[in-house]
DNA sequence: CTGATTGCAAATGCTTTGCACGCCA
DNA sequence: TGGCGTGCAAAGCATTTGCAATCAG
């Protein structure tokens, strides 16, 4: 799976006229090693942990390449900075809900909502392209027993929470 | 209405022994007077056409302290700028499509989305907090006729189209 | 070879902040 | 009178861009 992406991406790059480069392959390597979603600066920290290099200039610039291919896509967190999700290839139609309690995020895909909004949107008058759902919801184990798994977790990684 | 308003951000301002100020009187009363979505500077722009004058840091401060008190959201519509809806107290659950071809939006609410991010959202574990859809859609008459009102409309007002 | 790509640093553009002065309670 | 609020300009930050050197095809 992999490996197709990156085929994929360098077909992209090749209809384009563009050049495939070293770091444009380890770039599209690292983001999907991982489904997670990412912001740009942390790529450019993830690739400067490998033996790959890549300027900060040249990661926003491929960045924008693969929106640009499809296979990859910016989507809406909350936070202050894009963050950017891999994972459109294998769910083309998932939804993110988001924990206020310790930022953990949530996939999800419903065909209810899908055809929701679907119709929706043809009454009034558009014709349906893209839509997404951004939900915000408590942690429940929090409320019940004082405690929510995912931010102990979230707290002792140091990995700091979205803010609103 | 208007004046509704005012009085509930002063009493939110009293409450946390704030203090009321003509500035932040007349920001209110100009974001309260249209139910138009806005940018910061669009807001301050805004004001600046009346007789009114704020300055561009009470503007940012004065927007903060309302999406505090609960009487304005920040709201995703893709552009670049953070933008505010100031709609949320007449239509507490409303949801936005933005047509990718003339950069109109349109609210909309509807209780089956609701039910249904409800439900999901429980049975994820989760507590349902606060949702939002953002769709994003074609203009239909655009397509079939190859003329879309909306478009035509916001080149002769010279209005600018959010990017994506 | 030729033009795309990279890395660096400088530039952008929105938003926040430090500070001195002024004004509300 | 004590601070909060304001305006200004400077600072912050994420992201973009100009440019010279480098590299892919």
């Amino acid at each position: 799976m992999d490996d197709a992406i990156l085929e994929r991406f360098n077909s992209f790059v090749k209809r384009r006229a563009l050049r495939r480069t070293t770091q444009r392959d380890a770039i599209v390597r690292i983001i999907f090693a991982k489904d997670e979603h990412f912001t740009a600066e942390e790529l450019f920290d993830r690739i400067h942990r490998t033996d790959s290099q890549a300027s900060r200039a040249t990661v926003y610039r491929t960045i924008s390449l693969l929106v640009e291919s499809g296979l990859l896509r910016e989507i809406d967190l909350g936070g202050e900075e894009k963050t950017y999700d891999p994972n459109f290839l294998d769910k083309p139609s998932h939804n993110h809900l988001v924990c206020i309690d310790c930022g953990k995020v949530v996939e999800f895909e419903d065909s209810h909502i899908d055809l929701l909004n679907d119709c929706i949107t043809r009454r009034l008058g558009f014709r349906p392209m893209r839509q997404s759902i951004h939900i915000e919801a408590g942690c429940e184990k929090l409320r019940l027993n004082g405690i929510c798994p995912n931010l102990l977790a979230t707290r002792l990684s140091g990995k700091r929470i979205k803010k609103r």
